[in-house]
DNA sequence: TACAACTTTTAGATTAATCTAAATATATTT
DNA sequence: AAATATATTTAGATTAATCTAAAAGTTGTA
């Protein structure tokens, strides 16, 4: 096993992590403007980054094209996800932290520069496959298991699904599913369904509520 | 209990931390050049820092007399170590890491703001008075627990004394003291004294051996 | 006390990351 | 295809942290 030889900074590191979620919601180049989105920023501030990015190899971009990312910038970004979500497992599984507040501390945690610590906290935790939103955690090859999930909105009348994670991770969102007693696991059946706006009533350890169809979008569920 | 309603830069942070460390071993100003050669930067860098910090309010400054902490930079600086040493704790007790590989990482987890986070990692982990190295941790109020220590050249010959901490940790110091078994805790018998070099034949474990002043000046030992 | 030695500060640059405003390229719509 | 709208880049500033080189202050000693 051989270290990377390089230093990215934690600005880089964000610019990396961004991009790779974006390159999973589209196929092909991520846009200027999708990341300045994404990051709060402006677009001049992002194609400073991504021309400092290229340059290093981290990623392929062509001007006025996007940026698409290399072996090298993915397998990073892949580690910084990877941090992130080890450290929310952490912080949940062994702080007792609720899902709803680890999200701004794991942002900081990712960072940290060690490959040893993480490794060691991996296996500290039991190596995890998913974090405590669901999201799966990439192994040390950047590698990670795939569900076949799909959101609940896509359910219909009398199915049942699993809930194994949200779209959605704000703080707002999931303290709605506590307060509705749904969390990673639970039984969700489908009562009814609204043709008109999508909303649904479902069952929820043996209590039946209504849900709107947002809510129905945000969550993921596995059927049998 | 109200939170510190300013953000300090990782690079303020590891100034008043090591303004704190040189105000224990020599009480008044701290000097420049002091603080210059204990961050491994130049004088020209530090007066500009001081002066931020002099600025807001985190120490007390006057040009050519060198720098004081106030209230509040102390208890900035106690935060930090506080936070330095009990991911030492962590490292050491949770990952199985040795008393020698601590110190960087840990050098980085100290700057991860979230007051919740350190008070639930410190009672994870029992609350510890002391990290690995001995070394007392400051409580949130930035108290620390003195303790009767002194070092080990101060014995004479046939007295015992029970490591309680290092002087300095640097990973070649602490491998040393493992090859020869010595950890916190561990029971030391001077069975001779040299008066020429302060060098001494000390019993570790039923073994006898000999060490140089330089290392006996090193090793903090509670006698009964 | 005067000068030499040392310490400390100031002035002016540099790098990283960001911004605003202006210029340029691409896309969309008549 | 021309005009308009949108997206992107460039140019020039700004802030934080650092540096080098030069200037200024302090101290110790002959």
């Amino acid at each position: 096993m051989h270290k990377l030889n390089f230093v990215m900074t934690f600005a880089e590191e964000n610019y990396l992590k961004a991009i790779f979620h974006l390159e999973l919601e589209s196929q092909g180049e991520v846009s200027t403007n999708a990341i300045a989105e994404s990051m709060e920023t402006k677009p001049s501030s992002v194609t400073d980054m991504v021309q400092k990015l290229a340059e290093k190899k981290m990623l392929v971009y062509k001007r006025y094209k996007g940026a698409q990312l290399t072996e090298k910038g993915r397998k990073i970004a892949a580690d910084v996800i990877r941090k992130h979500r080890l450290w929310e497992v952490f912080l949940v599984e062994k702080l007792n932290f609720h899902w709803d507040e680890v999200h701004d501390i794991a942002e900081q945690l990712e960072h940290i520069k060690s490959e040893e610590l993480i490794n060691r906290l991996d296996d500290f935790l039991g190596n995890p496959d998913f974090d405590p939103h669901g999201d799966p955690i990439p192994n040390e090859q950047g590698v990670m298991k795939r569900t076949e999930k799909k959101l609940l909105s896509e359910l219909k009348k009398n199915q049942i699904g699993i809930c194994v994670g949200v779209k959605e991770s704000s703080g707002e969102f999931l303290q709605y599913l506590d307060k509705k007693n749904i969390s990673i696991g639970t039984r969700i059946t489908v009562m009814g369904k609204e043709f008109f706006d999508g909303s649904m009533v479902i069952e929820v350890q043996n209590e039946n509520f209504f849900i709107s169809k947002t809510i129905a979008d945000n969550l993921y569920v596995q059927t049998s």
